[in-house]
Formats: structure tokens, C-alpha cells, sequence
DNA sequence: CCGACTTCTGTGTGATCGTTCAAGAAGTCG
DNA sequence: CGACTTCTTGAACGATCACACAGAAGTCGG
């Protein structure tokens, strides 16, 4: 079993990583995949072969990317004080369009993205997108209701509902400032509200 | 001069309409220009004639779009209490997604769409939604700036910031009711957002 | 050294895309 | 009525798309 034959000659992950930056930065349609075998610098069939179609790259590169994203929630979450931690995930999209003047640097939230683009026509995108939305609500909730039982946030409403709230808040961030944000304006609003949410 | 000649036998703000909901349902990348030519049952011809190309087409419906609710948005903040306002403009994104068990009924915001799709590698599409934008956190800027100085709404932080976390709560309901939502759950978040702009 | 097996390379293919164009039809005006 | 302008019709175009395939190349167990 398992007869070993020609070794791929390319790091497989390495290349999942280079096709995750092109279509978080350009989108599913608009990522051809001409596009990944020039970026890639590897030919049509070792792609096919590799990931299978075009589909498939995408949806595996769309998990990677949320693999990596809740890595980083739950490392933020699990120790100290829960606002700061939650401001700086806020914070962050609000930053990252600084760096968007560089060419080919990715925007928004891929989750987002692929919630636009492709939700509503694909089941399987969906349910990954779907999973996603589940997994940050329940972390965040539970680093919440653990803030609500310190006093460090307010019970005026419980804690699925702030995790609820601030999954919108992220993905509104994220989706507008695609458009253009002014940084000083977006953190603002942030600041109004983590402080909401403060006991 | 102007001499007129065979006059146009469809109604051209009838087809706009149509093409929004096709735009708005299928985005733009996914809507071909044959899906056009077959939902509006005119000829290729007369279209291009009318609107121009697909792209000039797809920016006049997401106008009309931005239109249409900016009409609504103003009309609802006009008159009576901010807050009850603020709530079905919040809630109705919330809701819609009730109705998209049906067939090519919309999904989500246009403008966010467009965001997510077309904003990065279209310079007049960025202009449309940056307006839009602007436009939204002016108009709720307004109504709260009212509401901060009637005692209804609180004063901890400005208006504009209070705008823009609207704005980006507004578009991230839109945008995650796409992969489909508990309505219930959603609406707990918006009333805690509500709950905690009150004085 | 030999078959079994896998990956690599590069060309080819059918479909679909947005867009154009020429000729005919349908109006308006002098 | 006839000149003029615009719209309609439907076919055709070139480009691009995702994907398939056949042969060469490389790596194993026996």
C-alpha cells in the first residue's frame, strides 16, 4: 500500500498560503487561474492535481485563512482583560487599510468577502462561512461572560447577544473600509463601542 | 437640431429596476449579460444602446439603489423618537433574510455587495459606495445630534461616532444575514446596540 | 534493473464571456 | 410624401475562462 511515486516538487502549503494573499486580495472570480500559475510558478495540471479545481483551491485557502484568524481570537481572549483584547480585534481592520496602498495587499475580511461572493450560490461556502460566523460568537461570548461575571462588562444584555453584536460590528468594519476609511473616524466608534459595553 | 427619431419601445426606468434585482440577487461578476437580455426580454442591442456597457449598467442600478434608500432612511429619521427609527433600520436587514427561502429575492445590502465585489479594482464603484457612506452616517449624525440634545440618546460619545459604528453595524447585519441568520438573535444584538446609545 | 506509481509539462478544447455591427423597422419633421 | 434619426434585431467576433489529457520524468519496492 501506499507505493510512493514521484515527490511533488513544490511545498504544498507553502503554495496554499501564496493562493490565499491572490484571492483574498482579488476576489474568486477575479482570481484566474492563469493568475495562480503565474504567481505560483507551477504549471496548470500540478494545480488540478494538487487541489483540484479552481473551487476546491478556494475553499481550502478560505479555511486556512480562518484557521489562522481564530488561532489569533482565542490567543487574544484567553488572558487579561477581555475590552482591550476586543478592541484590538475591532481595531485592527480599522488599521489595516494603511497598508492598502501597497499593490496586491488583501482587504477586508475574506470571510466577508466570500460571504458576498459567493454565499449565496454556494452551499459548501456557505457552511464554512456559516461556521465561522458560529465559532467567533461563541469564543467571544465566553470570554464575555466570563468579563460579565468579573464586572468588567456590563449585564444590560447577555453575552451571545454583545458576541452577536460585535460579529456584525467587525464584518461592517472589515466590508467598509474596503471603500476607504477614515482611521481617527472608525476608531472612534469603536471606542464607543467597547465603552458601551463596559459595566 | 434634435431632430427625433423612432422612439423607444420599452420603458427604460422598468428595466433598471428589473436589472437591480438581478444585480442585487446575483451580484455582478455572476450576472451575465444574457441573464440581462433574458429577464428584461429585450434584445442585446437595445440594451447596450440604453445603458451603455454591462459595467456603466451595473453602476446605475446600485445609484438607483442608494437612491431609493436614502429616500426611506431620511423619511424615517424626520419624524417622532431617534432611537424606535434607528431600530427598524437595523432590523429590517435582519428580518429580510425571512423572505430569501424564495427564488432571486436579494440578499443583503447593494452597496455592500459592491463593496465586497467591485470596490478594489473600481475606481467609480469606490466614489458611489464612499458617498453612500458618507451620506448615511450624515444623515444618522443629524438625527442623533437632535436626539443627543432632546435627552434621548446618550452623550457618551459623539454623534458622528455613534453614526459610524451604526454604518458599520448596518453593514455587517447585511452582510452575515447572507449565510443565513437567527433572526432572534439578531435582533437581541441590535436591541443591545440600541439599548446602549439610550441616556 | 524493472515494472508500478505519482507528479510534471505543455498543449488543446469547448463553453461562455462582453461587445460590436449591419441591415431592417418605426417613428418624427419639413 | 420623403428625408432623417433612432431603435430593434440577431448574428458574429475575439478574448478569456476553467479544465482535460498525453507523454516525459522521477522515485519507489522487488
Amino acid at each position: 500500500m501506499a507505493r510512493t511515486g514521484r515527490p511533488r516538487a513544490f511545498d504544498k502549503g507553502q503554495a496554499l498560503e501564496r493562493a490565499l494573499l491572490l484571492f483574498w486580495s482579488r476576489g474568486y472570480e477575479a482570481t484566474s487561474v492563469q493568475d495562480l500559475v503565474d504567481a505560483l510558478a507551477l504549471e496548470r495540471g500540478s494545480l488540478y492535481g494538487a487541489f483540484g479545481d479552481k473551487r476546491q483551491f478556494y475553499l481550502a485557502a478560505v479555511q486556512l485563512y480562518w484557521d489562522t484568524y481564530e488561532r489569533q481570537l482565542v490567543t487574544a481572549l484567553e488572558a487579561g482583560p477581555v475590552l482591550p483584547a476586543l478592541r484590538e480585534v475591532l481595531a485592527n481592520p480599522a488599521r489595516a487599510q494603511e497598508y492598502a496602498s501597497d499593490v496586491g495587499v488583501p482587504q477586508g475580511c475574506m470571510i466577508g468577502n466570500t460571504t458576498a461572493e459567493l454565499v449565496p450560490q454556494d452551499a459548501e461556502a456557505g457552511e464554512i462561512v456559516a461556521r465561522s460566523h458560529a465559532r467567533f460568537t461563541q469564543i467571544v461570548a465566553d470570554a464575555l461572560r466570563r468579563a460579565q461575571a468579573s464586572g468588567e462588562v456590563t449585564q444590560a444584555a447577555t453575552p451571545e447577544a454583545q458576541a452577536q453584536l460585535l460579529l456584525f460590528t467587525v464584518q461592517g468594519l472589515s466590508l467598509v473600509s474596503r471603500a476607504g476609511l477614515d482611521t481617527a473616524a472608525a476608531l472612534a466608534a469603536v471606542d464607543a463601542l467597547i465603552d458601551a459595553l463596559r459595566a
